[in-house]
DNA sequence: GGGGGAGTTCATCATGCGTTGAGTTCTACA
DNA sequence: TGTAGAACTCAACGCATGATGAACTCCCCC
């Protein structure tokens, strides 16, 4: 087709593939979605997807980077008064799913999690270890593992109805009606007693 | 191998494969599950598999059905008393969980929902307009669309922490640990305000 | 006892997969 | 200006996939 050889000047092509990549990974999970066709969507060689990422594994993982920094997320949230927490997480964590248009990187990573081992494992990992439990623990109740989970429980779950399922109204639901709806429960896995 | 032509006797041949399938669908999603895999485990010839169910679509239907009769399990919950219904409904959800073991055909309609169009169609339907939604009618309080919706988000949720991820100490709490838990959290989606 | 249908095997088809390697053109730096 | 390496195409590899169709054997009903 086109002539082989480096194109003139700078041309976008790996953002373009990963761009690709999230869309597809995002649309139809891990097993579900190869290499020529992410290629075929960034109008590319499959070799050159590969020449970039090594492999699908590799293209997956840079498809799963986050639309901001962990870190910075449980700052604001450690420097949230307690009890407004709960509305505040709702806030944060449907805050990082609609920043990107499309959910791609968060999508990707729910979808990947729930059928691909590895990163069944790095959603723990982050969701609990890194975010949620540092959390329960500035909370200050007590059995932060626990709280953790809980909390892990009603977030992804919401994810799951309002970006996979699509259930209404939830899915149209703007942030701020969900934030009074849900927060209470989050407040009580923080800080109300668990029996 | 063997000879063809058919086996003396009933052999327990297509329940055989329908069990490898639910398996195998369950561990691995559909996509990543393949009808040679299922015929492998099953010790049979893959066509036998599209023999019995046509097409690797309706095996995966297949694989799909429920451990118990969700009619039933409404009616239950509709005649439990209000004030009781929600650790009734976190009893009643991870009873049909744990109804299988390994959670096959539970784990296989999920882990299917999430990343096949088709079967989050089918989850949407069952959860919501059969099972929850008819709940939030009879509990009362108004507004049951949402009110489903509210309470779909935090069970799907609970059983992607415990049965999916695998979160401690979720995941291996007892049911009745977990009921006055997650309990309250049901009751005031189905009976409480909601904003 | 004959025949239709169900269970079973095997060979085969076209397609798509992930990955590799060789070859070509351009850029960046010496 | 020379050259190492990055960007890029193309052809090919071996393998797995879902599906089909023919052949064969057994069961059950007439």
């Amino acid at each position: 087709m086109t002539t082989p050889g480096r194109r003139p000047g700078d041309s976008g092509t790996r953002a373009a593939i990963l761009a690709a990549a999230k869309e597809a990974f995002a649309a139809s999970g891990y097993a579900a979605t190869s290499v020529r066709a992410v290629a075929r969507a960034a109008a590319v060689d499959p070799s050159l997807v590969l020449h970039f990422f090594g492999s699908k594994d590799g293209l997956f993982e840079a498809a799963l980077e986050l639309p901001m920094d962990p870190a910075v997320l449980v700052q604001g949230l450690l420097a949230t008064p307690r009890d407004g927490l709960g509305e505040t997480l709702v806030r944060t964590f449907l805050g990082v799913w609609d920043a990107t248009p499309g959910q791609g990187p968060m999508l990707a990573m729910l979808r990947g999690a729930v059928s691909h081992e590895d990163s069944a494992d790095k959603l723990r990992e982050l969701l609990l270890r890194v975010i949620l439990r540092p959390v329960a623990v500035g909370a200050g109740a007590g059995d932060p593992d626990r709280r953790a989970a809980l909390l892990a429980s009603q977030l992804l779950g919401l994810a799951v109805v309002r970006y996979v399922l699509r259930v209404e109204p939830l899915a149209s639901a703007p942030v701020e009606e969900l934030a009074p709806l849900l927060g209470p429960t989050l407040q009580r896995y923080l800080t109300g007693p668990v029996p």
